[in-house]
DNA sequence: CCTAAAAATATTCCTTTTCATATAATAACG
DNA sequence: CGTTATTATATGAAAAGGAATATTTTTAGG
């Protein structure tokens, strides 16, 4: 007795008419083409047991001196909270080390340590190598005019606090 | 914009001149421009009490005779778990309803129900509302040209199963 | 100065997600 | 047909994340 929904075909996931608001909705491909073009690359990272938090924790971190908790947060797109216990953890891992600004002691700078460079640089190879497959893959006239867009997106989406 | 993360421009990478290796990455590039792009109506959304996740199912049936839990779960850019849970709960409140498939009894399909419908309903006038503004705010040309480059790259970056 | 407001980080509590696996049903194949 | 593989969803323990708040330090105002 339990009929099939509606008896008749009922949609597979988009197939066929796409008639959803979602689809055309900005924001959702945006989300979208960011998930499915980081896919492939966070996959080979957890692969490397590295979680894409603490990706982008180093990655954020490789060419500064240093970071405070709260830039390293929003470099990092998450919430303060989240990156203070990661950093504890990264920390205690010998990744990363924290100290307390001189001049303004509510500041704490994280570096990365040796151990932590060796690390990061090993994952930004792989990720230059991803990327040019990405880029070579949708052709370089295409990727300046996207990379050109959400900037702008960025700009008008964002204005600096 | 209290808990919303991910706002502002690139991160002061000290030294003047210096270029950190996410700032040129496309990859951070697109999460960037998603997280900046959503945070406002984001936070609009929980404003309403509903996580954005909560947001994402409703939204992603919302035009549909039904989804499976798996294509729903893809259409949420989540995992096939986190959506199962979550659905619960969304049943238990009345806003969707489960029904296993007639002929293949381990396919699970979710509706809407009319209060669910309703729901959904004004949650996306909200976000018609902010999209307009959006795409205002970086012109209708430049939005076209965005559509089409973040098409492209999911076609490119995302092989259909 | 002294006190009130603001800022940066840490902490607490609770929800959600994730990872791995279990369960159940269908498909495939000899 | 019976057995093995595969697919779809659910479940359970552990990790991560988020909202709210505490703590410490600095800044501003009178």
């Amino acid at each position: 007795m339990s009929g099939a929904p509606g008896q008749g075909a009922p949609v597979d996931a988009g197939a066929a008419g796409e008639t959803r608001f979602v689809d055309t909705y900005l924001l959702y491909l945006l989300a979208r083409a960011s998930s499915v073009a980081s896919a492939e690359f966070h996959e080979e990272v957890r692969a490397r047991g590295v979680p894409v938090t603490v990706w982008r924790i180093l990655a954020s971190l490789k060419g500064t001196a240093g970071l405070t908790v709260g830039d390293l947060a929003r470099s990092c797109l998450a919430n303060q909270p989240a990156i203070s216990k990661m950093v504890d953890k990264l920390v205690i891992r010998g990744l990363l080390s924290r100290q307390t600004d001189g001049d303004d002691r509510r500041r704490v700078w994280v570096r990365l340590t040796e151990t932590g460079e060796a690390e990061v640089d090993g994952l930004i190879a792989a990720a230059e190598r991803h990327q040019a497959r990405l880029l070579e893959a949708i052709g370089p006239g295409e990727a300046e005019v996207l990379k050109r867009a959400l900037t702008l997106l960025i700009e008008h989406a964002a204005p600096d606090p």
